[in-house]
RNA sequence: GGGGCUGUAGCUCAGUUGGGAGAGCGCGGCGUUCGCAACGCCGAGGCCGUCGGUUCGAUCCCGAUCAGCUCCA
């Protein structure tokens, strides 16, 4: 009966943890009744540009505390996804460290303070949460005596459960200067089998015994630039409690990874490991890791060597490591993802719209780095066993596992410290210190250099009047005779920035000319002209300056058009799409963009037909004066990284697209006629490039590839008839008609009528079509080619038989001579070995003459080898007379010589050589 | 823009004094079996990424180029 009791007992026990979800919605209900706005967290990703990743529940109201934004409301609640990575090598190993984890937090902006938020929190604790008075405890900063007294008073906790901690642990503060104030955290005594069992053994302890549930921050002070703590006027409550820990407490359970917020998604790693036992850590770290990739990329980062996305690829990396660590095979990341979304998505929406992307970026990058990570590790190994003694990893390998092979130093570091090894950091930061120079020098064009050292500031922002003019009369400020630059008063030419190339043109002295071939701009803003020759140019003296406008006009179109192509990867492939570079000019437009993988015939193709559907549409261009503020307020897309200065140029087309841009352009997307990419590929990890044409560059780009491929259709068609009539005369089989591959003039004419339509999708079409029959030929000429070689082989092996009876005798050993016309090494090879089948014991001298080449081969059966004839004494003989030599071994040489006619003399040396 | 690594059968990869291109998986056929799985036998499938150079001869050495990966700018 006592059995059945326990059994019951525990059953209910089970029955009564609390799910996290029924956490997170407990925690949120009871501060909504106690009047507080339940507000949804905000992304991983911050709105505040400074901040690399959502490290803390607070981070959406900073503004507020600092006192920059004014709250909505003076009560809120929230559930924080948040992401650190600061002791991402401790994830894993313990049971409470995260790299991605939910913070539940209640705040107050000006309203409740010390008495309330700690009358709150133990409510929910006890009462909520049902968790025994017993076994929490309290520590407050070791000055906050208010603190102290409201625990102690107020809540009746007794003060041996009272702990003062010092500034370090008990002190809260953004920054520097700015807003803190001293906290009191509320801890969980686990009972002192979970803990290090030391005397001094209190909450602060690094060991597992009290926990920190839940931290209660008083921002009460703001510290000026002296460091003094003034006393703020609207004070603010700032807590936090991980969803993760509390649930791990509330379940009765030893770690946060065996709560029901991670048991699931373990149980799936564990069956993908087909391991009795996987290592607990690599579990632990998978699953984490999985999480936080998973959430990452649903709030748009994507992998990359920079930022967040250097985050994401690290997360990535360490766990596909561990995955191989547990014996996993194949790609697995996506599969778990999956799993993540699924339990995830009703708190977390954004999971499952962004589903597809995030298995798209899993995959991508997962599989790349499989395609290095069993190299790298074979390195690791290599150079493992040879460091035996010092136990030391060579800077030079970090750094090639790193450049080469894509391991993050820290990945090598885990992995090094797995085996007991240390990694030479000195010298893998010399290393890489070494990879900047050489970039750096390389980096900087040799125009580029010399403007800067130049040091032309004093010229300040040259007027630019290109906007509206292609000429304007205007004065020279200074030549630079050695490096022939020109700097005018004022100028309609486009300095190259912004990836739009610098114009060209002539400036006009009276009568006389000089051709301007590159403009350039310096930081400053001055328009440096360079001139072909200097010619009468001096300072002060008045110029006519007029741009080349037909290039300037082409090199607008491609601008626009490029502006185009920009919204439509975001809109076909993904709103993670952004620009990485670019280059503008009148023969082409080059896009580099940040995505994962390399672009589908289809996705090139729906973007191709998109851009030509607003080319179609003639929508108007209009370029904006705004102040920067306002232009982003618009949601003009705005580079990360770029600088701006108070006016900013707005480039709007329609209600299409809305970007700062400072470059010219068309005046109505119409202008650009036809819109086609060139190519697209892969620069680096994660960022593509695509090259594209736009204007009648398109055209001729579409006509010459047209054309291109007839040409080769035409060739190819007259090569694959001579084959096949070759093919005939040997022995093959059948013609193939090929005159249905013959490329009519019409089909071009209709070809032409589609560009000018702006039809992107027939046009392609039709170069398909056309690209498909040269493939189709292509491949039926190697057919060809390769039956008749097999042919030719065969014909060869055939006939070899009949050369028996032209065995010579010489002093007692058979010798076969013989010359073939223009038969291949392997024919000669072929025959050979049939003679030597049949012969048994014999030395053959092949050779096949061409006009002017001789090949040959000899070859010696082994039993006449072993009675100590060579084939490469034969072959020292034979190959000189021909003008040739040979090489192999003794029952085997293989050579070649320049002269056929004397090949009879050089059978005859040898029969002599052997008759001796 | 610069550096490193990789490119061989449908897939995963071997392949050194430069001298007849291989394995495993997959595929096709046959056999054993009532059938499946499994196994055995046989077979197809390769201009060794492309072009050029050195060489009598290049998958191999050198150069260029393309593609993928990777790092730096």
């Amino acid at each position: 009966m006592r059995g059945t009791e326990k059994f019951i007992l525990r059953f209910r026990a089970k029955r009564e943890k609390m799910k996290s979800s029924e956490i997170r919605e407990k925690f949120l209900k009871y501060f909504e009744s106690h009047g507080h706005q339940v507000l949804p967290g905000s992304s991983l990703v911050p709105s505040d540009p400074t901040v690399l990743l959502t490290l803390a529940g607070m981070l959406q109201f900073k503004p507020i505390f600092l006192g920059q934004e004014r709250p909505k409301y003076r009560r809120a609640a929230t559930v924080q996804k948040c992401l650190r990575t600061n002791d991402i090598e401790q994830v894993g190993k313990t049971a409470r460290h995260h790299t991605f984890f939910e913070m539940l937090g209640n705040f107050s902006f000006g309203d409740y303070f010390k008495k309330e938020v700690i009358q709150y929190a133990w409510e929910l604790l006890t009462d909520g949460f049902k968790l025994s008075k017993e076994k929490l405890l309290i520590a407050v900063y070791e000055k906050d005596d208010e603190a102290y007294n409201i625990w102690n008073k107020t809540m009746g906790v007794p003060a041996e459960k009272i702990f003062r901690l010092d500034e370090e642990n008990n002190f809260w503060a953004v920054g520097p200067t700015g807003p803190c104030g001293p906290c009191s955290e509320i801890y969980y005594d686990q009972g002192h089998d979970k803990g290090c069992g030391k005397p001094d053994c209190a909450p602060g302890c690094d060991c597992d015994r009290f926990l920190e549930v839940w931290n209660l921050v008083f921002i009460e002070y703001n510290r000026n630039e002296a460091g003094e703590l003034v006393p703020l006027k609207q004070k603010g409550i700032d807590t936090g409690m991980g969803l993760e820990r509390i649930a791990s407490v509330l379940q009765g359970v030893d770690s946060n990874f065996e709560t029901d917020l991670f048991v699931p998604l373990i149980g799936q790693i564990r069956k993908l490991a087909q391991q009795s036992l996987p290592a607990k850590s690599s579990l632990r770290i998978i699953a984490d890791h999985v999480r936080a990739a998973t959430h990452l990329i649903s709030d748009g980062v994507i992998p990359e060597n920079t930022g967040r996305g250097y985050v994401l690829r690290r997360l990535i990396r360490r766990a596909v490591r561990h995955g191989r660590l547990i014996n996993i095979k194949g790609l697995f990341l996506p599969q778990l993802a999956a799993e993540v979304i699924s339990q995830m998505k009703a708190i977390y929406p954004v999971l499952e719209q962004k589903a597809k992307i995030i298995a798209q970026a899993l995959r991508a990058e997962e599989e790349n780095f499989l395609e290095t990570l069993e190299q790298g590790l074979a390195l690791f190994k290599e150079v493992m066993n040879q460091h035996l003694q010092d136990k030391v990893i060579p800077g030079e390998i970090v750094f090639k596992l790193h450049d080469t092979f894509g391991f993050p130093s820290e990945l090598s570091r885990e992995i090094a410290a797995e085996a007991g090894f240390k990694l030479d950091e000195e010298g893998f930061s010399r290393e890489m210190e070494k990879q900047k120079q050489r970039a750096r020098a390389a980096g900087i064009p040799a125009e580029k250099k010399k403007l800067l050292g130049m040091n032309l500031d004093r010229f300040g922002q040259t007027k630019f009047l290109g906007y509206s003019k292609t000429a304007e009369d205007s004065r020279i400020l200074a030549v630079f005779p050695e490096e022939k630059f020109v700097i005018l008063e004022k100028t309609p030419f486009y300095g190259e920035s912004g990836g739009q190339v610098g114009d060209t043109g002539i400036l006009a002295i009276g009568s006389k000319e000089v051709r301007v071939v590159d403009t350039l701009l310096t930081p400053k803003g001055t328009i440096v002209h360079e001139v072909s020759e200097l010619h009468d140019l001096k300072e002060k003296i008045k110029v006519k300056a007029t741009i080349d406008t037909a290039k300037r006009a082409a090199t607008e179109l491609h601008h626009t058009a490029t502006h185009l192509l920009h919204k439509v990867l975001r809109e076909v492939l993904g709103d993670h799409v952004k620009q990485a570079g670019s280059y503008v000019g009148s023969d082409k437009l080059r896009f580099d963009f940040s995505h994962f993988s390399g672009l589908s015939h289809d996705e090139i193709s729906r973007v191709e037909a998109k851009v030509n559907q607003k080319i179609h549409e003639k929508i108007k261009v209009e370029v904006l004066e705004k102040s920067y503020k306002d232009a982003v307020k618009m949601g003009a897309m705005a580079l990360f990284g770029e600088k701006y200065g108070d006016k900013v140029r707005v480039l709007k087309i329609g209600d299409y697209s809305l970007e700062l841009c400072g470059g010219t352009h068309a005046r109505s997307t119409g202008d650009i006629l036809f819109f086609k990419i060139m190519s697209e590929g892969a620069l680096g990890a994660s960022i593509r490039r695509i090259e594209a044409v736009a204007g009648q560059a398109a055209k001729v780009f579409v006509v010459f590839r047209a054309k291109s491929l007839r040409d080769e259709i035409e060739a190819s068609i007259r090569k694959y008839r001579l084959l096949e009539i070759e093919k005939e005369r040997l022995g093959g089989k059948k013609f193939t008609e090929t005159s249905i591959f013959q490329v009519e003039l019409t089909e071009l004419d209709r070809l032409m009528a589609a560009v000018d339509n702006q039809d992107s999708v027939n046009v392609n079409k039709f170069l398909d079509h056309l690209e498909g029959r040269a493939e189709w030929l292509r491949e039926r000429i190697a057919k060809a080619e390769k039956e008749i070689r097999d042919l030719k082989l065969s014909n060869a092996k055939g006939q070899a038989a009949g050369y028996l009876s032209e065995l010579k005798e010489a002093a007692g050993v058979k010798v076969l001579l013989k010359d073939f016309k223009e038969y291949s090494m392997d024919m000669l090879r072929s025959v050979s070995d049939t003679v030597q089948q049949e012969a048994k014991s014999c030395i053959i001298v092949l050779a096949s003459s061409f006009p002017g080449q001789v090949r040959f081969l000899i070859t010696v059966t082994q039993d006449l080898v072993d009675a100590g004839y060579s084939a490469r004494k034969i072959s020292d003989v034979f190959g000189p007379l021909i003008q040739g030599k040979g090489g192999g071994r003794e029952g085997k040489v293989e050579g070649g010589g320049k002269d056929p006619t004397r090949l009879p003399e050089a059978f005859a040396k040898v029969l002599e050589l052997l008759g001796k």
